[in-house]
DNA sequence: GCCAACGTTGGC
DNA sequence: GCCAACGTTGGC
């Protein structure tokens, strides 16, 4: 049973084409310790919405942890095994045929508990199973 | 572009 | 250890 997550990114940075493009990547430049606790809590096999901060503002697909939390190489400090950042690698499994908004999200009663609308600000979050269901069922 | 919310830093 | 000052994020 995987778990599920949400990463958010914005898209004129990093966004979803981006993913695509490389088919493969590490989820790097964490720099918040509860984000990075729940890099580090990832399995391989578990699934995270692809959230666009910003521009968008909404679930535009999924993901798949493919390599669990390893040291951020682009942390460089000195000196450097004090790297307390991880990575994971991730890759794109579906592209929603439609995307959910933080609009959609905050009007639907059942997903109002979500990280996304009580902490806005955490870049790396959990998502329940109840919440992932209902929302790839409605992005469908 | 503004600002609320949050996290971090540093003086005391 | 407290808290004011500052920086960042991200919705609006």
């Amino acid at each position: 049973m995987p778990a599920y997550w949400l990463l958010k990114s914005e898209p004129n940075v990093f966004g979803w084409e981006d993913l695509v493009t490389l088919k493969q990547d590490k989820w790097d430049g964490v720099r918040n310790y509860q984000a990075r606790n729940n890099l580090k809590a990832m399995k391989k096999g578990d699934l995270a919405f692809f959230y666009h901060s910003n521009i968008g503002k909404e679930i535009v697909g999924y993901v798949e942890i493919i390599k669990e939390a390893y040291p951020d190489p682009t942390f460089t400090p000195k000196p450097s095994k004090d790297n307390p950042w991880v990575v994971v690698d991730v890759v794109p499994k579906a592209r929603f045929n439609k995307s959910i908004s933080l609009d959609d999200i905050k009007r639907i009663p059942e997903l109002r508990n979500m990280v996304l609308i009580n902490n806005s600000r955490l870049s790396v979050q959990s998502v329940t199973q109840a919440e992932w269901h209902f929302i790839t069922n409605l992005a469908q």
